[in-house]
RNA sequence: GGGAGCAUAGCUCAGCUGGGAGAGCGUCUGCCUUACAAGCAGGAUGUCAUAGGUUCGAUCCCUAUUGUUCCCACCA
């Protein structure tokens, strides 16, 4: 216990400790009526993704929640589990096949492919878990879930069906973003815009039979193929007399109609547009009022279709080029501008989406909307920062209907069969093989659902829902929910509405927002970019205690961080003072120490216990605000400062004697211990172990510090502050004047507080560097030659002999008593400035009042110490 | 087009309901003071973006401006 060596080393106590709460079962919450519950569950990581910044940040404060409601006596829950996530895993899976022995899913055909992603994610679905628990996450683990489970596929179905039955889930033939490389559809939030440079080409549709034309702009020009009309205002002076007659459509030949539809803006290009109502959702609206044709010409893989003539089988942007240039040929295209435009773009693949009409199944929005806006707006479910609880109703306002099929493999197939014979859709929690009402085959619809749509069900569906179990009664709705602002429409905002419906109880009370975690340029962490952190490689050097310090520190909620290794280490050396501030502790306890305080506290033990009552509040207001970073700072600065540099060297001079501050140490750190633990669980555990408390359990679940009206000493605190102001004005000069700390001097203190100063007369020996202290409320007898300072409550006198300089001093004394002047003059502006008289708070007056009185006694002093070298 | 954030020390950022601004890193000076050089002591650097307004008093509240970042919408 005594040969601690000088670094804290985490490589040695993390694993270790780690394993002890997994033993200790301290992690598993069971439903206790005795307690109040808390739960957080978690957002749940890719299956087969690797832990990076982003998710070390999201676990880091989910577990200092969890921590600090643990050790406030808590049921506490923290559900974990993964996300089958349905377009990024199979694009793994696809990818490492392709890689492997260049087989596609289609070679491989649907149950052999799922074979491989079960194989894949037992593989890899293991690896982030065991990641979360190399940071220190208390999580449930007796409990993880999965999105496809057999209970929570359950779940998913159940609701499915369900939204069916009421409505809520329809399937129709409308414009959805298409998604050519991972050839399925997309929901309008998995689409991503970027501004792209494009072109803006100018093109001539003549009338039939007619030398007469319109000119119409398009940035897709391929699109031309599917036009089926040509669209006009129907105010617009221009057009007003063509509108009616028709058109033939460049390279095609098929006759459209010129059309009259509000849509048109008079002003924007033209004034007249082409209608492609299977390409684009505009049109598709346009086409449905004027009952036009739908022609789709481009393929899954966006490739013209056989409807598009010659152009068949080029890829979209190839038949772009052709298409510019066969209009250029026949002197069609009258001009080409550059136009930046906004580009959508898949957020899995990144590539360009295509708007494409398609048979695809929907969740009505509109309603399901209503109660989740409610919720939220009546303050039932509060964000924090409250800012985006703005960026939320926006959207929730303006949703639109949810796609929410995919032409994909993996996931959780649709639950819906078609009769082959009489082509009724039956919608089915069982799966069926014929047809109830004509008794025909029928075959189940291919697709799957959108992630999404499973994830949005997590709080509940981890808890047993659909059926009632004792887990939903009792931690459902959960407490808070911690994510990025980056997934609120993802996630959030679907979790809100799907706990609304199927629970008619709100999933969560607070939204916790956070940020990114970018590099320290401020970029976002990338692979393309190669610019990520790995966490386990900061795990690996620093520990997880200082990654964990670094991501809850200096931030506030909802705001993105900087990551550099240069805060990891600073983080590093906090937990390197902490470890040898506990290593000071312990090697000076005899074996009667404990953490019980004494009757006869010194001065500075009832400063320190005042200041440490202090922390107490502040860190857990802090933690109940949900002010991490500040309450990790308030740890930071009390320990660093208060208990460290200050604390200890004042009882250095007590160790071993008489009345030794050992209990009060126990104390102390025992105590800091516990308000630290939530943000450095492993070293915080590590120490406590060696502490001789008298409750010895493990710190984990150690109850939480209260604030103690008793333990809080207005005057020692105000005696002490005294002390250290003196201490601190005497090392300021004699660093000013270059005096080495083993030159000692002699100082004169003379005050009108003997006692106080008598009692630190050992503070200025060891703090001050002095070899004799006087305290005396006299000057007399004081020798010439001395350096006199002004502090607070006191005047200090330090003979100098010879080495006095005279007229440095005399500067020196100076500039004090300018500076003195001119905080006296300020005072005194204020005081008499009746307005503030009248207005100010009583206390505020006051405060003033007594600065100024202070600063008037101190300048007296410094008058006279003038006075006297002239 | 709509909405939001940010602008504070050389750098990165705190500053929680208005009462003369802080931290870490960096930098300068002096120290291996028997817990810690991953440390100790001391110092320097700020028109708190700009201009108005409210107030006895504004880094903080209001308005406008500038710069910057992001989100949503999608006029082809």
């Amino acid at each position: 216990m005594n040969n601690l060596e000088t670094k804290y080393n985490p490589k040695d106590v993390e694993d270790r400790i780690y394993k002890s709460w997994v033993d200790g079962n301290y992690f598993h919450a069971e439903p206790n009526p005795d307690k109040k519950p808390f739960t957080i569950v978690i957002p749940p990581p890719n299956v087969t993704g690797q832990l990076h910044m982003g998710h070390a940040l999201d676990e880091t404060l989910q577990d200092i929640l969890i921590r600090y409601h643990r050790q406030k006596g808590e049921e506490t829950l923290w559900m974990p589990g993964t996300d089958h996530a349905g377009i990024a895993t199979q694009i793994k899976v696809e990818e490492a096949l392709r890689n492997q022995d260049g087989t596609t899913r289609y070679d491989l055909g649907r149950e052999k492919f799922l074979e491989k992603v079960w194989d894949w994610k037992e593989n890899y679905g293991s690896r982030i878990i065991s990641q979360l628990k190399k940071l220190g996450s208390s999580c449930d683990w007796e409990r993880e879930r999965f999105t496809m489970d057999e209970q929570y596929s359950k779940a998913v179905k159940e609701v499915f069906v369900n939204l069916y039955e009421k409505g809520l889930i329809y399937q129709g033939n409308r414009i959805i973003n298409w998604c050519p490389c991972c050839t399925t559809a997309l929901s309008d939030a998995e689409v991503e815009y970027e501004e792209q440079a494009g072109h803006f080409w100018h093109i001539k549709y003549m009338f039939k039979d007619s030398d007469e034309y319109v000119i119409i702009a398009t940035t897709r020009p391929e699109t031309l193929l599917g036009d089926t009309a040509v669209a006009v205002h129907p105010d617009d002076e221009r057009y007003k007399h063509l509108v009616g007659k028709t058109l033939i459509l460049p390279l095609v030949n098929r006759e459209i109609p010129l059309i009259a539809d509000e849509y048109v803006d008079k002003e924007f290009g033209t004034g007249c547009v082409k209608i492609t109502p299977a390409h684009d959702p505009n049109d598709f609206e346009v086409g449905l009022r004027h009952n036009l044709e739908q022609i789709k010409v481009l393929d899954d893989d966006a490739k013209v279709n056989s409807y598009g003539g010659k152009y068949c089988g080029m890829d979209r942007y190839k038949a772009r080029k052709a298409i510019v240039e066969d209009l250029d040929n026949l002197g069609l295209l009258v001009k080409v501008e550059e136009h930046s435009h906004n580009v959508g773009q898949c957020y899995r693949c990144g590539t360009t989406v295509e708007p494409i009409t398609s048979k695809q199944w929907f969740v009505k929005m509109e309603p399901l909307a209503k109660d989740a806006l409610k919720v939220v707006n009546d303050g039932e479910i509060k964000f924090v920062p409250d800012r985006f609880s703005k960026t939320y109703t926006n959207w929730m306002e303006n949703v639109h209907d949810w796609c929410i099929s995919r032409q994909l493999w993996w996931g959780h197939r649709i639950p819906a069969f078609y009769c082959q014979d009489c082509g009724e859709t039956i919608v089915s929690k069982s799966d069926i093989t014929v047809c109830p009402k004509c008794g025909g085959k029928v075959n189940q619809d291919e697709d799957v659902l959108d992630t999404w749509f499973s994830s949005a069900l997590w709080p509940f569906a981890t808890m047993g829902w659909p059926d009632s179990t004792k887990e939903l009664e009792y931690f459902y709705p959960t407490n808070v929910l911690v994510t990025g602002y980056d997934i609120i429409f993802f996630w959030v905002s679907r979790m809100i509405f799907s706990g609304m419906e199927h629970m008619k109880q709100k999933p969560f009370e607070t939204v916790l927002i956070h940020g990114l975690v970018r590099d320290s340029k401020g970029r976002k962490m990338s692979k393309s970019l190669g610019n990520g952190i790995d966490p386990l490689e900061i795990i690996d050097q620093y520990g997880a205690d200082a990654l964990r310090f670094t991501l809850a520190t200096g931030n506030s909620p909802g705001n993105d961080m900087r990551f550099y290794e240069e805060r990891v280490e600073a983080s590093r050396n906090f937990a390197n003072k902490i470890w040898n501030a506990s290593r000071f502790v312990l090697m000076n306890l005899n074996d009667s120490a404990t953490d019980i305080l004494p009757q006869n506290l010194m001065p500075e033990d009832k400063w320190i216990l005042s200041k440490f009552n202090d922390l107490v509040k502040k860190v857990t207001d802090n933690l109940d605000k949900f002010e991490l970073g500040v309450a990790v700072q308030n740890l930071y600065d009390f320990i660093w400062d208060e208990f460290c540099d200050w604390y200890i060297e004042l009882v250095k001079p007590r160790m071993g004697t008489e009345n030794n501050p050992q209990n009060v140490l126990v104390y102390v750190l025992s105590n800091v211990l516990k308000l630290l633990h939530p943000f450095m669980p492993f070293i915080t555990e590590e120490i406590y172990s060696y502490l001789p408390v008298t409750d010895k359990q493990a710190l984990i679940i150690t109850p939480w510090c209260e604030y103690k009206e008793d333990l809080i000493f207005k005057q020692d605190v105000e005696n002490i502050e005294m002390i250290k102001s003196a201490i601190k004005a005497i090392r300021n000069i004699r660093s000013e004047m270059n005096v080495p700390p083993s030159k000692k001097a002699k100082i004169i203190i003379v005050t009108q507080k003997e006692t106080v100063f008598k009692n630190g007369e050992a503070f200025f020996k060891k703090l001050a560097w002095a070899d004799s202290v006087l305290v005396t409320s006299s000057k007399d007898g004081i020798e010439e030659n001395c350096i006199s300072l002004v502090t607070e409550g006191a005047e200090i006198f330090m003979p100098q002999g010879d080495l006095i300089d005279k007229e440095k001093e005399i500067a020196r004394l100076t500039q004090e008593k300018v500076k003195l002047e001119g905080e006296i003059l300020r005072v005194e502006k204020k005081l008499s400035n009746e307005g503030f008289v009248a207005k100010a708070p009583k206390a505020v007056i006051d405060a003033e009042r007594e600065k100024g009185e202070k600063y008037k006694e101190m300048l007296d002093k410094v008058l006279e110490g003038l006075k006297n070298l002239q």
